[in-house]
Order: structure tokens, then C-alpha cells, then sequence
DNA sequence: GTATAATATGCTTAAAAGGGCATATAAGCA
DNA sequence: TGCTTATATGCCCTTTTAAGCATATTATAC
């Protein structure tokens, strides 16, 4: 029962709602410079929230180099089918996914060659 | 956003997942002395919760004299919808429920006859 | 190796949440 | 009216949580 109230104490959480519509949205795996240029928040912020994201088994990740990239975790039970389907019901917030959208575009060939753009946190 | 958030979070706690799956597995409307005597917690404690939950517009009450009659609200859309489903992918409590099924069995033509059994908290 | 960029994390503080307990409110009944 | 029972709620205390800030870690490039 514990597992089931962390999941939902993790989607309890404003950020963390938007973070996983991005993912939602892009079907992309995406790491956090662009997470954070796409919300307008702290660099440390939005790792600790992934983190979180994490921890609950909602997120996973992938390192490459020097980047880390996140993306959501194909479900494995009803349970975790019902939450992501629940996610999907939820009104996405036009900004972040307009701010993602242009900064994805950035990338050249999939790879991501421009860094932290936002000055918020101390990524730059 | 916040109205979702404030669902999940009403969903974070185990109590208040253990009153909704008398709930769901009951399909029926309870009182707070029934409740309190299938999951064994103070009166307090399950009108805390109730309040929360009814906050969030996950249940609803209806008054009958000197009790007061909780249930699930019917979804009014995908979101709340999806939400219900998920709750029935978490495995209940059978304990609980054990002792939902012999409390419910002491009303008398669907009327509640016998008050607080437990002694907790100050209902009794 | 050194500098730099991406990400993680420890510390502090403020706000929220939950349990315990006492008490308030409200309705039925003697 | 006064008592009892069902439910609600205010207060205290402890724990958790989230943000801010600084700093640590890791990998790349020079």
C-alpha cells in the first residue's frame, strides 16, 4: 500500500505534474537543461523533483556523455496503465509545452548541442 | 492544476485509500462509525480524513438525522473518471474489509441499529 | 591536468500534514 | 429540559515537504 500512496504523493506536486507532461507530450526523452529551459525553473529544482519522479518508478534514465535523459516508464501493471492514463486527462500548460517545443528544436540530429539557456539555478 | 494536485494528494495518504476501498468494494454509503470500526482508528481521525477526501470532491455526504451518510461521488469526467479506476487497481485490505462486511451485516433493513463498537477515540 | 558544463545533493528554513486529545455541535430520546 | 450518541473541529506537537542557495560530482574539451 505504501507504493501506491508515494506514487500518488508524487503526482501531488505542481512541478512534478509538469515535468511529466512534457515527457507526455514530446514521446521523447529529455534531460534536464531542457526540462528546466521549458518550465522556467531552477536547475536544482527539477532535479530533485526528478528525482522523486524517480524513486516512485514513474521516470527512468539513460546517461549519454555528459547528459542525462529521462523519460517515462512503459507500465508494467494496471495500476501504473491507470496512472498514465489519468495523467493524459489533465490539461497540459500551453507555455511549457510551447517553450519545449523550441527548445527541442535546437537539437541537431537528436543530439543536444545548446546547454542550459535559462539562468535560473547555476546551469550558465 | 492545483484542483489536480489536491486530488493526488488526497489519495497520499493510506487511511484515506483504506476508507475509499470500503467505498468501492462496499458500493454502498457508510457512516463514520462503520468506517471507524472496519479500519480500527479514532472517530476523529476517519472524520479528518472524510473531510479531506469530501474536499476534493472524491465523496459525498448525505445527512439522515443523527448520522451522516458518506459515499463516492459519481465521476463527472475523464479525469475523475480515470481516477476511480485507478483505485480499483489497489489491492484492498482484506481485513478491513473483513470487518466492513460483519459491521454492515449488523444494520436492520439497511437502517444503522448498533453505534461505535470501537472504543477508540471517544465515540463510545 | 585544468577549465567548463551538466547534473546531483546537503543544509537551512518555512509551510503543510497528520496524529492525539479535548471539546463543540447537532440530533434523538427519556 | 437534560442526557446521550454521532460527528466535527480547534489546538498542540512532530514529521514531511519544497524552495533557495551553495557546493559536490562527473564527464568532456582544451
Amino acid at each position: 500500500m505504501e507504493k501506491f500512496t508515494d506514487v500518488f504523493r508524487a503526482l501531488s506536486d505542481k512541478t512534478r505534474l509538469r515535468i511529466l507532461h512534457l515527457f507526455t507530450f514530446s514521446k521523447k526523452e529529455l534531460c534536464i537543461c531542457e526540462i528546466m529551459d521549458s518550465l522556467k525553473l531552477a536547475q536544482y529544482n527539477i532535479s530533485k523533483h526528478i528525482r522523486e519522479l524517480k524513486l516512485t518508478g514513474l521516470v527512468k534514465e539513460r546517461k549519454e556523455g555528459r547528459f542525462v535523459f529521462y523519460s517515462i516508464v512503459e507500465p508494467k501493471n494496471a495500476f501504473h496503465r491507470n496512472i498514465l492514463q489519468t495523467l493524459k486527462a489533465i490539461p497540459k500548460n500551453n507555455e511549457d509545452i510551447e517553450r519545449l517545443t523550441k527548445r527541442v528544436a535546437l537539437r541537431k540530429n537528436g543530439k543536444i548541442v545548446v546547454g542550459c539557456l535559462t539562468s535560473m539555478g547555476q546551469c550558465r
